[in-house]
DNA sequence: TGTACATCAGTGAACGCGCGTTCACTGATGTAC
DNA sequence: TGTACATCAGTGAACGCGCGTTCACTGATGTAC
């Protein structure tokens, strides 16, 4: 994908992910409230006006920083191993989005939260099922419980209304844990994390 | 409880609420980063100065909005009525939050999302039982649900557990509907909200 | 190979702005005698 | 009832700050002949 680019392009790459890193760096540590381009050009050694050859606005550097948010969510939960137990392997999908969120809690913040003036496309699913969502992958292993029986469908119920209530359920999660039930014992979060999952695919169950 | 007041003491609450107010207001239109304290201040026809004799920083109002958010989400839940049919009655809950969130996304995004650094309470549990909450309403539900042989107890199991998983799925729901899923149609939106509700009611139930 | 020129990445200073907060103040309201 | 004083709610101007963005510029790199 970076191949075939000229030096000058591989430098001007380099630079414009140096930009995305700090910018993410920063918003780990001070929340997206502390981010700014005067930051930003400290940290990687630029003047601010130095920015602006790469990106044309600091909103643009974070759709930008956003955007790579949902690709490093989905390559997250594309790395979980495929086993013969396909419960176990829809509960790991949850844990790793669940552990995406936890040890990026701002980036998942910004992810999730703050940007809802993106212009709708015009089919608004079209965005979703894209390479930078995470939400296909989700879409698959429902595909996959379908195919090996353990979900069950009906009319107008199939893999996609049966990922959504997935995500819906593990989205919850993540986001009650990072603002509202920080304060519980993790030992209590994880036990009522995983019954909510269970309780959540024993309602996707067939039979 | 507002009564027993000395009338400066009623004039005090009536600009504490009015600032408040304000503040609410200004955050519905223009999101919690067009707050000021100059607009809550000409909102309410006062100078920026004035606000400190009510409040001792601007942190403080946001709190305060906050707090004032979760009861009024509380109230809300609390007004669904109760019927004979539980299930009707649990889904009622679940369009009462659904409902606040969509009709004050902003004030919603604010509750839910931006103020993670909040003191612990040595004990996590006791704000959220507190009545500020809305999770109470949610718990007698789930407890109703239990009395009258609808949900399933088990070991480890019991009402407090069916109300996390209630909440996990609806505030999911909540969240992606205003951040993510705002492109969809909404009656697209409306079928995949029922589904994923009914089938987490689904996995909750005995037998 | 050397020279003249164009392109390019990045700088530094400045722009205007709105912010939270402070502080000395004022004029009205309440209190004591 | 009248007067002196204390309290209180609210003001207006100023503080220092950090922000996003612009723009004329510079020095290095690349190109053409």
């Amino acid at each position: 994908m970076t191949a075939d680019l000229k030096p000058h392009e591989r430098r001007q790459q380099r630079t414009r992910q140096a930009i995305l890193d700090a910018a993410r760096q920063i918003i780990s540590q001070k929340g997206i409230d502390g981010l700014s381009l005067r930051g930003i050009a400290r940290a990687i050694d630029y003047s601010p006006a130095g920015l602006y050859e790469y990106f044309g606005s600091k909103e643009e550097i974070v759709h930008a920083v956003a955007d790579e948010g949902h690709l490093r969510l989905r390559h997250a939960m594309a790395a979980v191993p495929e086993t013969d137990d396909f419960v176990a392997d829809m509960a790991g999908l949850g844990h790793a989005y669940l552990r995406f969120a936890a040890e990026n809690p701002d980036h998942f913040l910004l992810m999730f939260t703050i940007l809802p003036q993106y212009a709708c496309a015009e089919d608004g699913m079209s965005e979703m099922m894209g390479e930078k969502s995470a939400f296909p992958i989700l879409l698959q292993a429902a595909e996959r419980g379908v195919r090996e029986g353990v979900f069950a469908t009906r009319e107008e119920h199939g893999p996609l209304e049966i990922a959504f209530t997935a995500w819906f359920d593990i989205h919850g999660v993540a986001m009650l844990r990072l603002t509202q039930l920080n304060c519980l014992p993790s030992d209590v979060l994880d036990r009522l994390t995983d019954l909510s999952m269970r309780n959540m695919m024993r309602g996707l169950m067939a039979e």
